[in-house]
DNA sequence: GGTTTGACCATAA
DNA sequence: CTTATGGCCAAAC
């Protein structure tokens, strides 16, 4: 038996592929990421991935987490940049810093049309 | 090759 | 509300 690995290769492809996806003013979690790729479970490695991300054309600033929090942790100036775009791309932070997902979380079922590589 | 770390998530108290 | 705990998977040390 070969070692059941849940991540392909390829997977941070695929993860920029659907973030590149995510239209202005509309924004994804890791959670979702990674359930559409097959395994919410790695969630974890979507941020990984996005953290190796150097591609300018990824909407990086669109990806945050469950509780609507942007969800640097070593590094808040980037967190704050993140507000910053998502702010000026319409997306509406709550008092508490949270943005309302059953609102501006993008829903992924309505690109079928589009094809990932 | 075991331990630590990580842009996470869900649940419990 | 916050904090703690467990789970999950892969890369880095």
């Amino acid at each position: 038996m070969e070692t059941n690995r849940v991540l392909q290769p390829g997977f941070n492809a695929q993860v920029y592929a659907l973030v590149r996806q995510v239209p202005p003013g509309q924004v994804t979690t890791y959670g979702d990421v990674a359930g559409l790729l097959g395994a919410r479970r790695v969630a974890r490695h979507v941020g990984f991935a996005l953290a190796a991300l150097t591609d300018p054309e990824v909407p990086w600033h669109r990806v945050i987490n469950a509780q609507g929090r942007v969800s640097f942790k070593g590094d808040p100036v980037r967190a704050g940049e993140q507000r910053r775009r998502l702010e000026a791309e319409g997306v509406v932070f709550d008092a508490t810093e949270r943005v309302n997902l059953s609102k501006f979380r993008w829903d992924f079922k309505n690109l079928e049309l589009l094809p990932l590589p």
